[in-house]
DNA sequence: ATGACACTTTAGACAAAGTCTATATAAGCC
DNA sequence: GGCTTATATAGACTTTGTCTAAAGTGTCAT
């Protein structure tokens, strides 16, 4: 409730709802799958709002988009920054801290364009 | 021609002449716009087929599959290892050289994996 | 050449993710 | 309560991408 209204987001009873059942615990979950967990709930929620929802907390910074499957978005509760390991077989995804990947100093930016963010994404496999 | 036989893939007419448009300059294209491309070429090409040229041009290292935007797969004719900024107004997509980003040393895998590869899209919007 | 078999292309049906619209609910305020 | 604005909802719709079944093309042995 109040990690909403702090970000300036009114505290619905969905987006209370939604982020009680997200914001516990780290996790990488798409919309859809937000969508049914949900609806196991007893309170579901209907898609329409869970778009908007999940759309509304990134862009006031309670949730981080990751863009990283061309199927699907995936919605990260671990809002330190951070970077990931993308297994593309098994589509298991997890957190690499950031220092251990990015040199300190960033290349310039195009003219008249501000940071919004960098993501780094390292692709594995399993073996053989 | 023998890019696509020394890859070893077969060199149809329709996946040569998909190589000839794309393979002359470094450019960015979603599947779409190649399709488009194809159509004003005069020797149009099905949308399967575009797809599935796409799917196996980057699969045997002709192309690289871009993911940055989550409503379409960019393929990125600059085979070079390099990276990304993307303007997420614009759509703006350029290159970087990846020495400018990454530091030389990546964290460990995770057990039973080997790299696939190492994707750095530095996201950046209009100034004001 | 002919036939056999594998590979490729194609149109269009289909699937899945996500957006939009119009209406209904709910919240905030007096 | 009554008014006004913000939010939620069902379901239609759009877009990207995949799949299927049929036709076309290439390759090879005979
Ligand atoms: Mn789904
Ligand atoms: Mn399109
Ligand atoms: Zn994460
Ligand atoms: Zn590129």
């Amino acid at each position: 409730m109040e990690r909403l209204q702090t970000a300036g987001i009114q505290p619905t009873r969905q987006r209370v709802h939604i982020a009680q059942v997200l914001l516990t615990g780290n996790q990488h979950l798409s919309a859809d799958q937000v969508l049914e967990k949900m609806k196991h709930t007893g309170k579901p929620v209907s898609k329409a709002t869970v778009y908007n929802t999940l759309g509304l907390f990134a862009a006031r910074g309670i949730l981080r988009e990751v863009i990283i499957d061309p199927a699907r978005v995936f919605y990260d509760t671990n809002n330190t920054p951070h970077h990931h390991v993308y297994n593309t077989v098994t589509g298991e995804l997890s957190d690499i801290d950031l220092r251990h990947v990015l040199s300190e100093q960033l290349p310039e930016l195009p003219e008249g364009t501000e940071l919004e963010g960098v993501d780094v994404v390292i692709r594995v496999r399993p073996v053989r």
